[in-house]
RNA sequence: GGUCACGUAGCUCAAUUGGAUAGAGCAUCUGACUACGAAUCAGAAGGUUAGGGGUUCGACUCCCUUCGCGACCA
């Protein structure tokens, strides 16, 4: 943008001496306000003039009047000036927009941001290896690639993490479900996928526990307790009599309290406990099994990735990292952050900060999920020494994560201030919250699969699919439908919660991918039939504009500031809405112009011209965005 | 019990962070292919921004309150 002064600058800056001049007043550039102008004005902004009036000491619209004549001397390209009220609306001439096109837009980058020095850390998707991924991993990787794509776009010096949780007891379920009943089941021996083979015994660890379960309660029930010492039993007489005692939604806590006492007595919980101790010791057959077992899901994992086009610059694993806090909180210790209760327990107390006592390190010494992470914030800063931090986590975790920065901060480590919580709404479908008890879960690989068939069929259906080899078509099914996954699930603002209606995912019309890939389509269908004479590259000779040609200028004019304001705001659905609207007013410009019949040679070009810009553009924030664009579909 | 989010057209989402008449898509209804691609375009209809109060030139946006839905913390 060297040789080209935004219509914003030039009216700030006119404004500021248009005071001085006029009335001798300094006046701050952050006293300026300018709006979009109504739709029924044909002007580009709206000063706002009530900031003036009390320097003025003249009515608003007088104002405007004074204001508006200084900034026509001064600035030739403004056509007209309009008080109304409050506002003075202002237009440019066309010249303006062609010189912005020729001067800015043309050039290649427009809009991208120089390099920052600032370096950002992105963790995303943190999947377990206990089952496979679902649609809430899908919304977390599908934003965590954007949001990666968007801050490189804005200049930040953006790497990307992932950390698998790939132990604890959860891990364990799988592997004793697997070790009980599997019969050495394989991914070789079964054709199926690593990560859905090992999900399938964590399904069958759980309906085998509910089954030992109720045992337990049953046995309970007629008063014979195997191994249950007096307290316990105690307890267990208590919650009975409060249960009969009370009913409705307090009656129900009380009996998911009984069952959380049983299931802890069951043999099943017994021995994943005893195999998670075994593992915390090393012990060879246990970490074996655990290591093929990841293996298996580890491949199932890459399979996903790549479908979804994501990857990471490094993985963490928490078997390496769930030690780490340990060390961090002895340092608490010395340093008066962390207080001991008499049970040996650690804490910190955040009640001054409107939090209340959060635990650190159990009596027993083992680590709660805050502790690790501590740890490894520690680590992550050490191997990327990043100026930011960003996790991509769920808004569950808001309390979480306030307090990890917390701690961070009253430690004084270095990173503190940079831990930030990507903090996105859950997923929920239009039967309710998804469910793995009740089946409602939807899986990755399902629902990328499904999304392609849907696109398949559409296509098929229309007949778009002719001259196209059988690799072609795939691809293109392939294009059209991830996009249009990801586009739903991109459109809406990250902070708030998605409802994932399938019907509506799979539509193809209106606000969605297709549409914009589609209007892709016919901006390369234009430069295929325009590559036959290429003096349109040299440049066009242009007065005026016609509406929707200039209108479309000046939405592209607008791509910078979206850019850059989406980055601040790290929202991709910013750039989702301007891929929209760009897709909207080109093909509203395509309807009303034509190309290659235009009146003039000097049309054609300049049309021509706009057309690749057009596709350039949609094309380069979808790619940011992790996404594709066909040359035809 | 406490903390934090959210509530906008029948449905799914916007609204440049306090600006003029609250905008899109889906669904519904009207039009436009002998045109560079109709997966498109043009148009109609749809609203007491959950209710009430306040702050000011001006409130979907900020404050208080009631209701509703959700998440988290003992």
């Amino acid at each position: 943008m060297s040789n080209f002064t935004t219509f914003e600058q030039l009216i700030i800056q006119n404004t500021i001496s248009a005071m001085k001049d006029l009335f001798e007043v300094d006046i701050q550039e952050s006293q300026i306000t300018l709006n979009e102008p109504p739709k029924d004005f044909d002007g580009e902004t709206t000063l706002v003039l009530f900031p003036f009036v009390r320097f003025t000491k003249k009515s608003p619209e007088e104002t405007g009047s004074i204001i508006g004549e200084y900034l026509q001397s001064k600035i030739p390209f403004i056509k007209t000036t309009i008080p109304v009220k409050g506002f003075l609306n202002i237009a440019f001439s066309d010249q303006y927009w062609i010189s912005f096109f020729k001067d800015a837009a043309i050039l290649p980058n427009f809009g991208k941001m120089e390099p920052k020095k600032e370096k950002i850390l992105i963790e995303y998707s943190s999947p377990n290896t206990n089952k496979p991924l679902h649609l809430g991993h899908v919304r977390n990787n599908v934003l965590g690639f954007a949001l990666a794509g968007l801050l490189k776009e804005n200049g930040y010096d953006v790497s990307t993490a992932c950390l698998v949780n790939d132990r604890g007891v959860h891990i364990c379920k799988s592997m004793l479900a697997w070790q009980k009943y599997g019969n050495h089941e394989t991914p070789q021996s079964s054709g199926l996928k690593g990560d859905k083979l090992v999900g399938k015994y964590y399904v069958i660890f759980d309906q085998q526990l509910k089954i030992q379960t109720n045992e337990i309660l049953e046995k309970w029930a007629k008063n014979q307790f195997d191994r249950l010492v007096e307290v316990e039993i105690e307890k267990y007489n208590n919650l009975v009599l409060k249960k009969n005692s009370t009913d409705g939604e307090e009656k129900e806590k009380i009996e998911a309290a009984i069952v959380t006492l049983a299931k802890a007595e069951t043999p099943l919980m017994i021995e994943v406990r005893q195999m998670l101790l075994d593992w915390e010791n090393g012990e060879t057959a246990v970490i074996d099994l655990w290591k093929t077992m990841n293996g298996w899901v580890y491949e199932g994992f890459a399979v996903t990735y790549k479908a979804l086009g994501v990857a990471f610059d490094k993985y963490y694993y928490e078997s390496n990292t769930y030690l780490l806090g340990k060390n961090i909180v002895e340092e608490g210790l010395e340093k008066g952050v962390f207080f001991k209760k008499s049970d040996n327990s650690v804490w910190i107390d955040l009640t001054a900060d409107g939090l209340d006592e959060k635990l650190v390190l159990r009596g027993d010494g083992t680590s709660v999920y805050i502790t690790q992470d501590i740890g490894t914030a520690d680590l992550k800063y050490n191997d990327f020494g990043m100026d930011k931090s960003i996790y991509v986590v769920g808004n569950e975790q808001d309390y979480h994560f306030k307090v990890l920065k917390l701690i961070a901060q009253k430690l004084q480590k270095p990173h503190a201030d940079g831990i930030f919580h990507y903090s996105y709404g859950m997923v929920d479908l239009p039967s309710g919250k998804m469910k793995s008890r009740e089946g409602t879960v939807v899986d990755a690989d399902d629902l990328v699969q499904e999304m392609i068939d849907a696109a398949q069929q559409q296509t098929e259906e229309l007949g778009k699919v002719e001259g196209f080899s059988a690799s072609e078509a795939e691809n293109l099914y392939r294009i059209i439908g991830l996009s249009a996954l990801k586009f739903f699930l991109l459109r809406v603002d990250p902070k708030k919660r998605i409802l994932f209606d399938p019907l509506e995912s799979i539509d193809l019309h209106g606000y969605t991918a297709a549409f914009v890939q589609y209007t892709y389509a016919r901006t390369q269908s234009i430069m295929r039939r325009a590559a036959a004479d290429a003096s349109w590259q040299a440049g066009f000779e242009k007065e005026s504009l016609s509406p929707s040609e200039k209108e479309l200028l000046q939405f592209i004019y607008k791509y910078p500031s979206i850019l850059a304001f989406a980055g601040k705001e790290m929202n991709p659905a910013l750039i989702i809405d301007f891929t929209y609207n760009l897709a909207k007013l080109y093909n509203k410009f395509y309807a009303e112009n034509p190309i290659f019949a235009a009146e003039n040679k000097e049309d054609m070009k300049f049309r021509i011209a706009i057309s690749a810009l057009c596709g350039q553009l949609i094309q380069r924030c979808f790619y940011y965005l992790g996404m594709e664009v066909p040359e035809k579909m």
